[in-house]
DNA sequence: TCTGGGGTCCTAGGACCC
DNA sequence: TCTGGGGTCCTAGGACCC
């Protein structure tokens, strides 16, 4: 049987989501801004339509946010992962072929068929009415056309947030609608080679010359262009997500300049990644250690270190990761510069066997024979700060985290289970 | 001074995504 | 004063081997 699919998106996410503690803010703009409330990470329509764009910092836009009274939020991963969760389980609930794509975004692989946008409007007022999240929903024979019908989906409200785009009959005509930059797939580096080749639109790549394509923009690139065709190149994938790298890393609230304070924010950082390392079962086979200047300030000494360590066997043992860690430091450490930014990968990840498990530290860091660092940096953030620190919650090094959200409180009913009738 | 060809593996860096 | 953080995939080129 032929299968299409859906691609279900959450409107401004993490804005509905704070809006959806605040029903007054409703047809209000709203932004809400990334850690250290450095840039806006997520808008709503009202405060798309002011001209606030998205990654703009903060700083640069207050006289706006404040003569059109936008309210802002600081951001709070811990709530947005939670709900994620909930829209995740509705989907899940009626369909059985979900990919979770991203915090906001699933796939669905759907029998093709008629009338699959009044379905998928059935899906979408489930989710509203169970959850309270806005979804947009765009069904396609191809994962990169149903972007694209999920734009239209978002964009064109007579379509009431669902659009279905199938071939031959009404695609070629809303693609050359599509900038080529909009395109998923195609990023800043690439729209600019297309353009300079005369394509613009959607509709142009899709008659593109494979050829060019190939050379140009790699395999990767060819696979977008089948894809705009039809020929689904990309299937859905429902691989448990085992991540093959772990990443823990911060701007610094303050400029910081000594190496016992990198040490601390290294320690940290391994703390926090191998905690989720665990929990995936997995064992670190090296370290990238990294430590950057603050590259907006062209002016100031700039310098940039990073070292790779590789582990003698891989270990998921957070003082073996943190002792390699700190040696790493240790050589890339320059006294003299501002440091604005620190963090660590893990990488070359392997399942754990029962030799590694055997050489496990407890999750309580407290418990292991962790060094003074971690008592450090206990002591300084006060009890349970790593923990906080982990979900996003606390903002280390004098981070500032202004606009504090109201205490949410999360136990609603279970969603009910329900029977697809499809 | 001349100075193969082919294969594999590894790494850094680019590009993209959310 | 203040410019996020966490991922994946692909490729070119170097190192090394026979």
């Amino acid at each position: 049987m032929n299968k299409v699919f859906a691609l279900i998106d959450c409107n401004n996410f993490y804005a509905s989501c704070e809006r959806l503690f605040r029903p007054e803010l409703q047809g209000k703009p709203i932004v809400v801004l990334s850690n250290n409330d450095g840039c806006i990470v997520a808008r709503s329509n009202e405060a798309k339509a002011l001209g606030l764009s998205m990654g703009a910092p903060y700083f640069k836009n207050k006289a706006l946010i404040r003569k059109h009274n936008v309210q802002v939020f600081s951001s709070n991963y811990a709530l947005y992962g939670d709900l994620s969760h909930r829209v995740m389980r509705v989907l899940q609930d009626m369909e059985p072929d979900v990919e979770i794509y991203s915090i906001d975004e699933a796939f669905i692989s759907l029998p093709a068929g008629n009338n699959l946008a009044a379905y998928a409007k059935s899906m979408k007022a489930r989710v509203e009415k169970y959850v309270g999240i806005p979804v947009s929903i765009g069904i396609a024979p191809t994962k990169t056309l149903a972007k694209i019908a999920n734009r239209f989906a978002k964009k064109n409200a007579q379509h009431q947030g669902a659009f279905e785009i199938r071939n031959h009959e009404n695609s070629d005509e809303l693609l050359s609608t599509v900038g080529v930059g909009e395109v998923w797939g195609i990023g800043r580096k690439s729209t600019e080679k297309l353009n300079r080749q005369g394509i613009h639109n959607a509709l142009q790549l899709k008659n593109a010359d494979d050829q060019w394509i190939r050379k140009h923009l790699t395999v990767t690139g060819l696979r977008t262009v089948m894809e705009l065709r039809g020929t689904s190149c990309l299937p859905l994938d429902h691989s448990l997500p085992t991540k093959k790298s772990i990443i823990s890393s911060r701007s610094f609230g303050s400029p910081v300049n000594t190496l016992p304070d990198l040490r601390e924010a290294i320690a940290t950082h391994i703390a926090i990644a191998a905690e989720k390392l665990r929990k995936q079962k997995s064992a670190a086979g090296s370290i990238h250690v990294f430590i950057y200047t603050n590259r907006f300030k062209k002016d100031t000494p700039q310098y940039a270190g990073n070292i790779m360590m590789t582990l003698s066997q891989p270990s998921a043992c957070t003082p073996t990761i943190i002792k390699s860690a700190l040696q790493g430091l240790e050589r890339i450490y320059k006294p003299g510069y501002a440091y604005n930014k620190a963090g660590i990968m893990i990488t070359e990840l392997v399942p754990q066997n029962h030799l590694q498990q055997n050489l496990f530290c407890s999750e309580n860091i407290e418990n292991t024979p962790l060094m003074a660092t971690v008592d450090r940096i206990n002591t300084r953030w006060g009890r349970n700060t790593l923990q906080f620190a982990a979900a996003g919650l606390a903002k280390p090094w004098g981070m500032k985290q202004a606009h504090k959200s109201p205490a949410y409180t999360t136990n609603w009913p279970d969603i009910p289970v329900v029977t697809a009738s499809f």
